[in-house]
DNA sequence: TTGCTCCTCACGTCACGTGAGGTGGC
DNA sequence: TTGCTCCTCACGTCACGTGAGGTGGC
């Protein structure tokens, strides 16, 4: 059973981010725990942003982009200017995943190459010159 | 014809980034560029060590594991040991970069249904109040 | 008293960006 | 003198990491 409210280090292991990593968001705005005493207490509400947070950042959102989106998030339904210019702000970034996965194959293309090549090398390689301190 | 030495503003042009990199790179001792007098100068092994710099940076690693690499590079074809270690220091980098592309696929497949998801509500919403400021 | 978790500064890191203020040669 | 490119500080940014030093309740 899990509870509504969970502690800094509850939080922290539920979502398997440092708690350091809390206390930034809350002062970046992007969570709000309650407080009891000093401690943080992080609601249901902290909770389901949380998830939204991390997906942003999955889909490489700024942490200042992550609030805007959760702001319209919050405003309800918005209206339809705002919901529009969040898909656009989508389909922007979509596009620029889309370049860096394309990157990133061909970097991986690449780099496996570099090491067969290095493989390559290493196994038709003379054994180096060992010192002669063997007195 | 290409010059074998190139002005800061000439080097930043020919390989795309800013003159600020390159001061950068240099401060980091990736780039060991002559002078003429406060002038640098960035040689044929400055523009080679950049080539390498850059698929360094798209392989991922980092500034300080790039400087090691292009060490390693540098003395030759060195031992069969450091060969060794940098193999495997690149496998482990390939496998980083497997998972990382994995992950951006998951987020592109996400985000490409969450915008198909944004568009559904947005075509199947009611046009929002329009003020009544039409005296 | 010890141990645990929590807290708040506040400086460090990485890879640069961005002025500010100044120099040198056509 | 103006304009261009270059230079060196040096602070700013982003997303945290990493102590230092202290609190609170079992």
């Amino acid at each position: 059973m899990t509870h509504s409210r969970l502690t800094i280090r509850q939080m922290s292991k539920a979502f398997d981010v440092t708690a350091r990593t809390l206390r930034f968001y809350e002062a970046k705005e992007l969570l709000s725990p309650e407080r009891l005493g000093q401690r943080r207490l992080f609601t249901h509400r902290d909770q389901a942003r949380m998830t939204l947070i991390l997906r942003g950042k999955r889909f490489g959102f700024s942490l200042e982009e992550i609030r805007q989106l959760l702001e319209l998030y919050d405003g309800g339904t918005g209206n339809v200017v705002q919901i529009a210019s969040t898909i656009k702000m989508a389909a922007n970034r979509l596009l620029e995943m889309e370049r860096r996965r394309d990157d990133l194959d061909v970097a991986i293309t690449d780099l496996k190459s570099q090491i067969a090549e290095g493989e390559h090398i290493l196994c038709h390689l003379t054994p180096p010159e060992i010192p002669a301190s063997r007195n």
